[in-house]
DNA sequence: TGAGTAGTTGACTACTTAGTTAGTATTGAG
DNA sequence: CTCAATACTAACTAAGTAGTCAACTACTCA
C-alpha cells in the first residue's frame, strides 16, 4: 500500500541531536529538515510542528536507547547496590564519550529540555515528566530492594529517590554547564553518601550503557 | 552632561524577567524592548546583542540581589552549619513564593539559561560560570570552617561543594520542571546526609533571601 | 499490471526577527 | 542661554521562519 519511507525517523534522530547539542529553542524547522535530508513539506505531512516531532523524538530514544540500557543494568538479578553502584559509575565515562564524539558534554537532553520548555510547551514538558519518572522507577526499586535486604539503613524510599535523582541531574547539568565531565567522578561517592552506605560496592559487571 | 535615563537598567530587569520565566531561546529583543517600554532603536544604543544584554543583566542581578543576601546569610560571625542549614530550609519558600507570584516555579535562572547556551553564546556561558563560581565559595567556606571546628567529619571541602552544587542544582531544576517546589523539602536532609550530619541544626535566623 | 495510497517536492505566503539609520529631543555644564 | 553630549524614535532593510498546497512520484498489493 503505497511508498515506504524513514523519513520519520530520520527527522526524529536530527531533532534529537540538534536539540541535545544546542538548545530546544536555538533549532529551527528547517534546521531539522536539513540535517535530515528531508524536506519541509515532508516533515508537515510527518509532524504538526517542532513540539510534536520532539515529543515523538524523546518517546522514541527511551523505548529504543534507555529503557533496553536501563531493564540491563537495573535487573532485580543483580544486588541492589550493585545496579546503583555500576549506573553512577557509568555517567562519567558517558559524558568523557559523548564529549569526545561532540566536543562538548552534552548532559541529560531530558532534563536539559525540560528546564528549558516546562513554563511553555505544555505536552513536550508532559513528555519530559513521563520519562523522568519511568527512569525514576529503577533508582527507587533498587532502593527498596536495599532497604529490604538491609543493605542500606531504612528510610523512605520516595524521598531518597527524590534526592538521588537531584544529585544525579544537578551533578549532570554541571558538567554540561563547565563542558568538564570530571565534576561526575564525585557521583559515586556522593551518592553513597546520601543512601548512607559507607564503602560502594565496587562494580564488578561490564558497564557501558547509553542512558543519559 | 546630556540627557540621563534608565532605560539600561529597564531592558536588564525586562529582560531578566522573560528569560527567567520563559528561557533564553524564547524570548526576542522585541519582547524585550516591550516590556521594558524602550524602542529598539534605544536597545542597540545601550547593548549589542541579546547575550550582551543577558550578560549585564546577571552581573546586575549578581550585584543587586544576590551578593548581599549571600553576604548576609553566609557572614563568618554565624556558626558554619547553621550558615548551611538556614540556606537549605530558604529555598523551599522561596520557591514557592516565586510561584505565588508568576503562577510557576521558576527555579534558577542562571542554571537555566546556563545549561541552554552553554554549548553556544561563549560569552555568556561564561559569565553563568562565573556567578556559579562565585556563589559555591559561599558554601566552600562554610564547609571548611565546619571542618576546621569538627562540625562535621573531615573531607575534601572542593568535591563536597560540588557535590552540594549538584544537590542544590538537581532539586531546584527539578522543582522546575515538576512545577512544584514540595521536592525542595528534601533539600535540607539530604544535604545533611551528603555532609555527613545526622541532626541538621534547626534555623535561628530569620531566613528570607533573595537568591535562587 | 495498474490503481490507489503513502510519501515527496518546490514554490509560495504571511509574518517575525535582528539590526540600521537619519534625524529629533532632552539635559547639564559653562 | 546655548551647545555639545547623551538619549530617543519611527521607519526602514534583509533575512529567516512557520506553515500551506497542488502537482508529482514510486511503491505495494490485489
Amino acid at each position: 500500500m503505497g511508498r515506504t519511507s524513514d523519513a520519520n525517523e530520520r527527522l526524529m534522530d536530527a531533532a534529537l541531536d540538534l536539540i541535545w547539542e544546542e538548545s530546544y529553542g536555538a533549532v529551527t524547522i528547517d534546521d531539522i529538515c536539513k540535517r535530515a535530508e528531508v524536506k519541509k513539506g515532508s516533515f508537515y505531512y510527518f509532524f504538526d510542528s517542532k513540539a510534536s516531532l520532539a515529543v515523538a523524538a524523546l518517546e522514541r530514544m527511551w523505548s529504543e536507547d534507555w529503557k533496553p540500557g536501563l531493564d540491563a543494568q537495573f535487573s532485580p538479578s543483580i544486588n541492589p547496590v550493585t545496579r546503583l553502584a555500576n549506573y553512577f559509575a557509568a555517567l562519567h565515562p558517558r559524558q568523557v564519550e559523548l564529549k569526545a564524539k561532540y566536543g562538548k558534554v552534552l548532559g541529560c537532553p531530558v532534563c536539559s529540555v525540560g528546564s528549558e520548555v516546562s513554563t511553555q510547551e505544555i505536552d513536550l514538558s508532559a513528555k519530559v515528566r513521563e520519562i523522568m519518572s519511568r527512569k525514576r522507577r529503577y533508582y527507587e526499586s533498587a532502593i527498596r530492594d536495599a532497604i529490604a535486604e538491609g543493605l542500606i539503613e531504612p528510610c523512605d524510599p520516595v524521598q531518597k529517590t527524590t534526592a538521588i535523582v537531584g544529585l544525579i541531574e544537578g551533578l549532570v547539568a554541571q558538567a554540561r554547564i563547565l563542558n568538564d565531565p570530571s565534576v561526575l567522578k564525585e557521583l559515586p561517592a556522593a551518592a553513597f553518601g546520601l543512601l548512607g552506605i559507607k564503602v560502594p560496592v565496587t562494580a564488578a559487571a561490564p558497564a557501558s550503557a547509553s542512558a543519559t
